[in-house]
DNA sequence: CGCGTTTGACCTGCGC
DNA sequence: GCGCAGGTCAAACGCG
């Protein structure tokens, strides 16, 4: 008995010493990646492979996650009947039968572990190859992209805009990939295959910052590495009111008719406004047509001369869903609370104007990119247009003439129901004279339909440091939420921008108009196939998940007392990143209920939550003249 | 008194 | 040209 113990002991950890071996062996190369990485990437653009990746889901019963990324079989009994301590007859019994099963287990695990040696081999592989292969592609096009993106721009600049919506944790979605991103996998892979900047800029003086925008790329912050909340190449304010623009964002202006993009986030916010980490001003307030509720106009007062406003509006139907429309590029850097929701925006926008301006004729960036669905680091991100699936949305429907820009949604209401096309008729044009082509980016968790993704009141994620926010002391409230490395972040979110002007470019310069619905394919290919909105999109995510995970010290406050209130995710439990938006639709994205909440016992409760609550009192950033921090904390009478 | 919000007026673009 | 609607301005107002 002892000995068969003790067979099996030494058989288990040979094979889970053979897995760790192995990975030691592959991070010896130029990529310090663990398995997890590597199927984290793997997952990014490559469809094939989900069925093997959802092998790995921590959602399995029979398998645990060691901190090293293996697999380790659940066992039953105790450890330390494993240990060997059965000297007492009275439970040999007990022990024969758990010795059998654990036996079985071994086998499994055993195979189960070559199996997964034989993933991981072929998935480096792919990876590899996919990573040669985007290099080449970023290499090759950006030279003749630069040549041509004026033109492009300006070639579809009267291009039917498309209104472009994502929804997080939408729909039910089979796929079960191993969802938890590494933020620091997507850096090293950006580094290398991507050529993702990541010399960071964040607080490059303004002028450096323009005299490092291409003439050729007109989004600031791309080459600037601001964060930027709306797509490339937009520049606020609109054309009409320039007049009180400054000269240096009329030059923007005037070098960039591109078409502006808008970000439209969509979230279930008892709060007037959510957070969303920078400091607004409201400067106006008006009622749309079709929406008894007034839309507020917000500008950024981050820096006095920052173009970026939004506005937010509560959407006729529900209101209990708040809708936050961003426009423009912030010419400064942002609070690191704000980088989430600005890396998150930004990849929406650059991933539509990419798309609105890619023809279907080229190749993707990247293989592994299925239309019209594609597993985004266990997301399951699909687009449907008009001709294909229209989970939520009825494109076509009774948007009215072309409107002035494209729009992106990132809808984080978890019902599906609610955000459809027909509501967003309703919403009195909100935006705007929105048009016909409609692509819908369903960006859902399997079987999860709630994402755990919370703004509370803005900013849903805090993973900055407090170096990093000088300028923003005020914002610095945060600071304490959710700590999960910052450079991490921030790395990865130049990364992004700075590829991005790569893949715009890329782009553009393959693009023509093009018909509507190969728009659409195109913008699917685009999106699907852009590692750099997957992984800012999955850094925002992790980030989200992974600020949960962590014991977060501050609140994300902002929550009134009945967000407080909501149930929130557990983030104790394990989880894969992605996946684990499984959270149940009363969790989801009430701006303040985020699970983010729940590990923060609400200390704070904020009257006003714009204010960073977050910060303990003894912080000594938090100001009480940041009354308008935030839209929250501005009384706005929205609904 | 300073700052931010409110709100009516104004500007602009678009459709008829 | 007119009307409508979105967007912005700026004086008035309120609050701390």
């Amino acid at each position: 008995m002892d000995m068969e113990e003790a067979a099996l002991r030494k058989k288990f950890v040979h094979g889970k010493k053979e897995l760790e071996e192995e990975r030691k062996a592959e991070s010896s190369g130029d990529e310090d990646y663990n398995s997890e990485d590597i199927l984290l990437k793997v997952g990014n653009g490559r469809r094939g492979s989900d069925d093997k990746l959802n092998q790995y889901s921590p959602n399995r019963k029979d398998f645990t996650y060691t901190k090293q990324g293996s697999l380790m079989p659940k066992m039953e009994m105790p450890s330390s009947e494993f240990n060997s301590n059965v000297s007492s007859s009275s439970q040999k019994g007990q022990d024969d039968y758990l010795l059998k099963s654990t036996k079985a287990e071994m086998g499994e695990v055993i195979e189960e572990n070559q199996r997964l040696r034989m993933h991981l081999d072929r998935i480096m592989k792919d990876y590899r190859a996919l990573q040669m292969q985007f290099q080449d592609m970023v290499h090759q096009e950006p030279n003749i992209s630069n040549s041509t993106i004026s033109t492009t721009h300006q070639e579809t600049h009267d291009e039917e805009p498309e209104l472009v919506s994502l929804s997080l944790g939408m729909s039910s979605s089979k796929n079960h990939g191993k969802e938890k991103v590494d933020d620091h996998d997507d850096d090293d892979g950006d580094k290398e295959g991507l050529a993702l900047g990541l010399d960071c800029r964040f607080k490059l003086p303004k002028n450096q910052e323009n005299e490092q925008r291409s003439p050729t790329n007109p989004s600031p912050e791309a080459s600037s590495g601001e964060v930027k909340e709306e797509a490339a190449g937009e520049t606020w304010p609109p054309q009409k009111s320039l007049k009180n623009v400054r000269n240096d964002e009329d030059e923007v202006s005037q070098q960039n008719p591109a078409k502006r993009a808008r970000v439209s986030v969509r979230v279930r916010c008892d709060t007037p406004t959510m957070n969303d980490g920078c400091q607004w001003r409201k400067y106006g307030q008006k009622i749309a047509k079709g929406n008894p509720c007034p839309r507020a106009y917000y500008r950024c007062t981050v820096a006095p001369n920052c173009p970026v406003r939004k506005q937010v509006q509560r959407f006729a139907e529900d209101m209990s869903i708040l809708i936050t429309t961003y426009e423009g590029t912030h010419n400064h850097p942002l609070p690191i609370s704000a980088t989430a929701m600005a890396s998150t925006t930004s990849a929406a926008a650059s991933m539509l104007l990419s798309g609105s301006t890619t023809s279907g004729s080229g190749p993707p960036p990247s293989a592994a990119t299925t239309f019209p669905s594609t597993n985004l680091n266990g997301l399951n991100f699909y687009l449907s247009d008009n001709s294909k699936s229209k989970p939520f949305y009825l494109p076509n429907s009774s948007f009215s003439s072309s409107p002035p820009y494209p729009t992106i949604t990132l809808d984080l209401t978890t019902n599906p129901n609610i955000i459809n096309s027909s509501h967003l008729s309703k919403l009195g044009n909100f935006p705007p004279r929105y048009n016909s082509t409609t692509q819908n980016l369903n960006f859902s968790s399997l079987e999860s339909n709630a994402l755990p993704l919370s703004w509370n009141n803005g900013s849903f994620l805090n993973y900055g440091t407090p170096q990093t926010q000088q300028p923003y002391n005020r914002n610095q409230n945060i600071i304490g939420s959710l700590n999960f490395g910052k450079q991490t972040q921030e790395t990865l979110y130049q990364s992004y921008l700075q590829k991005n002007n790569n893949t715009n470019n890329m782009l553009n310069s393959s693009a023509q108009q093009s018909l509507p619905a190969e728009t659409i394919a195109a913008a699917t290919k685009a999106i699907t196939s852009d590692p750099s909105f997957q992984s800012a999109l999955a850094a925002a995510l992790t980030s989200i998940i992974g600020a949960g995970t962590s014991s977060a010290t501050g609140a994300l406050g902002n929550q009134n007392a009945t967000d407080k209130n909501s149930q929130n995710l557990k983030m104790s439990e394990s989880f894969p990143v992605l996946s684990s938006f499984s959270s149940s639709t009363s969790n989801v994205n009430k701006c303040a209920p985020s699970f983010l909440n729940s590990s923060k016992p609400q200390s704070s409760p904020n009257s006003q939550p714009g204010n960073l609550m977050f910060l303990p009192p003894s912080l000594p950033f938090s100001t009480s003249s940041n009354k308008s921090t935030s839209p929250g904390d501005n009384r706005d009478h929205i609904s």
